[in-house]
DNA sequence: TAGTGGTCTAGACCACCGG
DNA sequence: CGGTGGTCTAGACCACTAG
């Protein structure tokens, strides 16, 4: 059966089954699943899946936006619909405090930075109240866009009191791996974890579609001495990411 | 200045300043924050909305359609649109193994429980292989949505093996409770937490719109004799939680 | 340049709520 | 009942991509 075939609207567009943008959406998701639409094959132009399932174009476009949100379509402007590959899901510790890029060593994955922000900066409010700072002291910072596998999979924002990096270019790859160096390896960290609908500059560069589910985390961590060493705000994908941790009376 | 006032498009519409959806956005955002739209207020109509702004009504729709995505505002079909009260932020712990109605109470908050399913059910294939039951066993599963001050916060299954909770019918509040005065209290848990947007018949029960971001939490649970004594997935409001995991090396 | 998605319009009818 | 949000349409123009 071609995907067109699978489309035509005799086979499931009832008056009494709901609004016809979630019949339809239930019907992409229906050829998705069962593969008759498969990954990286394109979707029929907005245009003529509108003739095909005798709906407006605008109707087409509801149903569609629901699928894009949850990550089981991309449209692309200019070029079309895509089905997605599906996402692998990884998973990251709560209990233990991990490098990002150690943890994804381990598994034999290959990770990548796309620096966004690397320097010495005025610290704003926030860093100088957490990492303790004084308004003349300045905080190095380090902004990236981790990626595994060539996949984009989160943002992170870290920043640390200049005299425990005193230089962020000296990071290439792994932030850990520098402070261990220099014997300043945090040994403890407090994370706060929550569920945000992901803004339109975030989305852009995660790659996935405004107001899609992710996982923001906000670490304060810290040294031996108690210290506070890094102040670290995170952004992870929602549909590539599962966080574990273990629990005791 | 009044909402219709703040709202004339002379102001804030620009032929460069993005889409006219965008620009409407955040206008809307900017009334909200400084307060010449309060809390509990109600919009005008879409459609004078509309005429106001000199844009058509599908464009308002698309711009509010954002900010109760977001949480910001509410609708009502057949009542209006409203500016909802911020909703404040509960944390709740990622090592400790608590219940979430003595949690609540420690706090001063009260929980009450709306029942949506319990009793004693033949068990569904991931519930037989996480309990390690027999296709013959039987299961005893509790779905509840949970509400502090009023406010529905969680959706939240619980599924046990029969001979743990023979009588789901006695629990009232706290599960653990029932629990404890069995002496079969779990001491140890494993939780795996993602971020998604919540679906449609869940979003309804929560009173958020369909696709905002919500906490996503499968917890196995373990008597102190190594037993699994609970499988539980639960589904948070990711505009009133924040879970904290302390982290070490 | 042709084809795609992105934005926008004016207008219609339905479903629901409240006085 | 009137007013509200929810759905849907046909058609237009713009912005971007690719051959």
């Amino acid at each position: 059966m071609t995907a067109i075939e699978f489309l035509r609207p005799d086979a499931w567009l009832s008056d009494n089954g709901g609004p016809r943008y979630a019949q339809l959406r239930r019907r992409l998701e229906e050829g998705i699943t069962s593969g008759i639409l498969p990954p990286n094959s394109s979707l029929p132009p907005e245009r003529e899946l509108a003739e095909i399932t005798d709906v407006s174009r605008v109707t087409v476009r509801k149903a569609i936006q629901e699928l894009v949100r949850d990550g089981l379509i991309e449209q692309r402007q200019g070029s079309g619909t895509f089905i997605r590959e599906p996402v692998a899901r990884l998973e990251q510790s709560l209990s233990h405090l991990t490098s990002f890029t150690e943890d994804m060593a381990q598994r034999g994955m290959e990770t990548t930075s796309k620096w966004l922000e690397r320097g010495v900066f005025a610290p704003t409010e926030q860093e100088a109240q957490a990492l303790g700072l004084s308004e003349t002291d300045e905080v190095a910072r380090i902004y990236r866009l981790r990626e595994t596998g060539g996949r984009p999979m989160a943002l992170e924002r870290a920043s640390l009191p200049l005299d425990i990096l005193p230089n962020p270019l000296e990071v290439k790859t792994s932030l850990y791996e520098v402070l261990s160096q220099r014997g300043l390896r945090p040994v403890r960290a407090v994370q706060k974890i929550s569920a945000i609908n992901i803004e339109a500059r975030e989305a852009d560069l995660l790659s996935v579609v405004e107001g899609a589910a992710g996982l923001s985390i906000e670490r304060t961590s810290y040294l031996d001495s108690g210290r506070v060493a890094e102040l670290t705000r995170s952004l992870y994908r929602g549909d590539a990411y599962d966080f574990v941790a273990e629990l005791r009376l």
